[in-house]
DNA sequence: CTGTTTGCAAAAAATTTGCATTACC
DNA sequence: GGTAATGCAAATTTTTTGCAAACAG
C-alpha cells in the first residue's frame, strides 16, 4: 500500500474535504500508476468497479488533489490533460504519435537529451522546458 | 527588416502556397514580436489593417508555419496556446497570473532556477520540462 | 439532520472543419 | 481559368458549471 495514501485522506479529512469512495478510487489510482492517464482514462477504470462515476466527478476530484498539491496536471498540444500522481516537477518524454508519457528522473541538460535517447530507446526530436511563477508585476498586485 | 521574412516566404512560395495577404500578416506579426500571442491576439492585431480577416484563418496560417517548421506553439494549462515565431525549442518563464511569457536564452538546469528567478524577477514556484519524440514502438509503426 | 458531493445535462472555451465565395498564380 | 485559400458558421473536443438528488459526517 503506498505510504502517501492515508496521508492524504488524513489531510481530507483535516480540511473537512468529505471521504466518498468517488474520491478514494480517483486518488487510488493516480497513487497506483506510472502511466499519466487522462481523465477520460480514470473514469473508464473507476466505472469497472463503480458503475455510476461521471467523469465530472473525475475532474472534480482531480481538481481537488491538484490543489491539495498532492497531484500534478500535464497539458498538452492538443488541448488536453493527463495527471501525474508525483506532484513534484520533473522531466517527462511524450510520444509525439501514441502520447504515452514516461518519466525520467535525473538532471543535467545538455547531456541529458542524449541521455534520455539511450535511456527510453525514443528519439527525441524536440523538448519543452518551463518556469512558472509570478513576474514581478503580479507579485505586487497579489499583496493588495 | 527580419531577413527570416523573405526566406519564409520563398520556402512557402517553393512548396507552392500561395502568397496571400492574410499569411503575410500573421507571419509579419510573428516574426515581430516577442510577446508569444494567442490566435485572438494575432487576429486582433491582423484586423486593424485588414477587417475581413478571421480567426480561421489564423489558426490555419499558424498551422501552416508550425508544420513549416518556422514557428512553434505553446500549450498553456487553460488549454490555450500561445505562437512563437522562435521555432526552436527554448525555455519560457511563465506567469501564472497572468500568463505573461518572456524567453530565456541559456542553460544548465540546477542552477536554471536560481538563474531565473535573479534575471528577470519573477518568483519561480515551479518548472515543466519535457522531451518530445517517438517511442520505441512507434518508430517500427512510422516505418510500415 | 445539515450541508457537501455526486451525476446528469447543459454551458463554455479553444480549435477545427465544411463549404460556398474569393482571389492568387 | 483552375485551384487553393478565405471566412463564415457549425461541429468537435475537453473541461467546467448549475442544480436536483444522494449521502457523509
Amino acid at each position: 500500500m503506498d505510504p502517501r495514501f492515508q496521508n492524504i485522506v488524513d489531510k481530507m479529512r483535516e480540511r473537512q474535504f468529505r471521504i466518498t469512495p468517488q474520491r478514494l478510487a480517483v486518488l487510488k489510482i493516480l497513487l497506483a500508476t506510472k502511466a499519466h492517464p487522462s481523465a477520460e482514462n480514470i473514469y473508464e477504470e473507476v466505472k469497472k468497479t463503480f458503475p455510476t462515476m461521471s467523469l465530472a466527478t473525475v475532474y472534480k476530484t482531480a481538481n481537488l488533489l491538484r490543489e491539495m498539491g498532492e497531484i500534478s496536471e500535464l497539458a498538452l498540444k492538443d488541448g488536453s490533460s493527463r495527471f501525474d500522481g508525483n506532484p513534484r516537477p520533473h522531466p517527462h518524454v511524450v510520444c509525439a504519435r501514441c502520447k504515452t508519457i514516461i518519466d525520467f528522473d535525473d538532471l543535467s541538460l545538455d547531456s541529458m537529451t542524449a541521455e534520455v535517447a539511450r535511456k527510453t530507446g525514443f528519439t527525441i526530436s524536440t523538448h519543452r522546458l518551463d518556469f512558472f511563477g509570478l513576474c514581478p508585476l503580479c507579485q505586487k498586485a497579489q499583496s493588495t
